[in-house]
DNA sequence: GAGAAATGTGGAACTGTTTCCACATTTTCC
DNA sequence: GGAAAATGTGGAAACAGTTCCACATTTCTC
């Protein structure tokens, strides 16, 4: 493949000087120029990123590491992470950890070895220790000492959950997630607040009997036998508020299987927007998170690192997304 | 940061030799590594790996080039393809196109810069002039004039098809599909093949009034209106074969629209695996598509020309998944 | 029309590795 | 015990660019 030698050569200038003219920098003479342009199309020349990368020790590539692509929600922010970056001029390397820390820890090394411009990180795992904090990182949905944070507003979310079923009547509550996770991870995970925010506002207007229910989660399916076992015992419950919309759809499932009507019977509000769920059935209602406002918010706290200026952690507002269920 | 001089210097040996020590190649003397690696976990030293790929010619990357990652299908395929290169040393820079020509013009040259190593390609436009064909290339679900193809068995999935109505004593039968979209792209899209398989199969068996529908699809998402336009003209089919799982979803939102009952009516197979519309209703009945198996079909291609192999075309077996709505 | 400023150009150092080559030392073998 | 083979080591040339610096030429200004 030509280099820049090559087109220095066959133009009679030196190196310098198609360096300038492919970047557009310092002061060239028309004629040379032109000159320059004709024998780089000549030859087909496309300058090296790598040895570009090498001088300039930046490489404009930025790592995402990320559970699994496949969940509706995190194929959508990695969807529009990319869209963003690109339009920054930035290509977006993806680095699935199927949830496994070794993985993960694995990935971590190897950005390190590629010296990646900046890392996006979206995890459960403490993998803190492992975060080369002198480079470019932003967190989503987990907090690490150091690392900038972008998130929904959960407790916001839960907030306008609990607002919602009260406004449609609803008298006995339900909160139904995984976010404790047991004592294997005893870190507030961000999801928790979706929890809190729900039961706070209903503490704070005098409603102290709302049921919270753990349930264990693989992969994110909900195992809908789990969820029947535990709706029998509170069959006074009329509004449920679920910590995803997987979740939401596995009770809904449920509900309808014990003869009870959605959302006439029970009303149940999920949490991601709704868009997971809605083929050959109902919508689910949902609190909706934005994927597109969220890889924004990331994309500008890297541009921020990358211009040198002051970045902070962003709270994104999420949105009551309609839907059939409540 | 620190680099390979540095250590060089620290422990007071040639450069080359710490180079030995990392790449575990040719003579080091055990006290020499020794020393060498103690200096390296002291100062702690991460090759740059991109001084590697500069001087090795190779950087590790490869990219994957395709609509969206949002549809659960590529998502799905982006996971595998993920997970198989990841066993195999590779990164994976991903561009999604959204299905602009442009946005794949950009790409298809920023990565003729970037030197990576492989490009996979997913894509429905004409861009064969843009392929830089002296580089590793490998096709899913599209052909190009000396680039490696990978593809599913679409032709014997419409044939499986064909066969599953036939037994299930289906009489009159539809195909819908947006395959040949228009003038505008005259050329045979892979899943033309599900069309040809599904008809050909029925036309060798005698029947010869098979229905061929074409619809317009923007963006994936089925017109549901439209389909039931055209549902209403044709009262008599029983058996019907979508080109996709999105569009059987539609047409059997459609059809009970009408008050007929899928599958005692109408019985409807879908395609891509029944994977995607499960929830809060009945799960399609599929031809499905294995991503799994064609991500690993894609990098074997890649390693074959890694490994200066013969590369050939493959084409991946589909099978049929059983639902609820045939 | 001379000095200053602006414009134009090329050489060479530098980025951080790998690897060839030359040379030194040790071990093997008859 | 000496030649041959095996082992061990470092210097230097690549890889393909960018950019500082020095120097040359042109244009501007009074």
């Amino acid at each position: 493949m030509a280099n820049i030698k090559d087109v220095a050569l066959k133009a009679g200038v030196g190196i310098a000087t198609v360096s300038r003219v492919i970047n557009n920098s310092g002061y060239v003479k028309r004629e040379t120029r032109e000159k320059v342009e004709k024998v780089i199309k000549e030859i087909d020349y496309v300058p090296n990123e790598i040895a570009r990368s090498m001088i300039l020790q930046q490489n404009n590539i930025v790592a995402f590491i990320l559970p699994n692509s496949t969940h509706l929600f995190f194929g959508e922010l990695l969807y529009f992470v990319e869209a963003e970056l690109f339009e920054h001029g930035y290509k977006l390397m993806i680095c699935n950890s199927s949830e496994q820390i070794a993985k993960e820890i694995v990935y971590l090394e190897m950005l390190k070895n590629n010296r990646v411009d900046a890392v996006i990180l979206l995890t459960n795992n403490d993998v803190d220790s492992l975060i080369d904090k002198s480079r470019p990182v932003v967190s989503f949905d987990r907090r690490f000492e150091g690392v900038p944070f972008v998130a929904s507003d959960n407790y916001g979310g839960g907030e306008m959950a609990a607002k919602k079923l009260l406004e449609l009547g609803c008298k006995k509550f339900m909160f139904i997630g995984d976010d404790a996770q047991g004592d294997a991870s005893p870190v507030i995970t961000e999801v928790t607040n979706r929890r809190l925010g729900f039961n706070n506002y209903l503490n704070s207007i005098g409603i102290n009997d709302v049921i919270n229910i753990e349930y264990p989660l693989g992969d994110y399916i909900v195992s809908a036998e789990y969820v029947h076992g535990l709706l029998k015992n509170y069959s006074d419950v009329d509004g449920i508020f679920a910590i995803s919309d997987a979740a939401a759809a596995a009770v809904i499932r449920e509900i309808e299987y014990t003869g009870k009507r959605v959302p006439e019977d029970v009303k149940v509000i999920g949490f991601d927007g709704g868009r997971s769920f809605l083929n050959l059935g109902k919508k689910i209602t949902s609190i909706g998170q934005s994927p597109e406002l969220i890889a924004k918010a990331i994309c500008s706290i890297i541009v921020s690192y990358y211009n040198k200026e002051a970045v902070e952690d962003k709270i994104i507002p999420v949105f009551f997304e309609p839907g059939d269920t409540a």
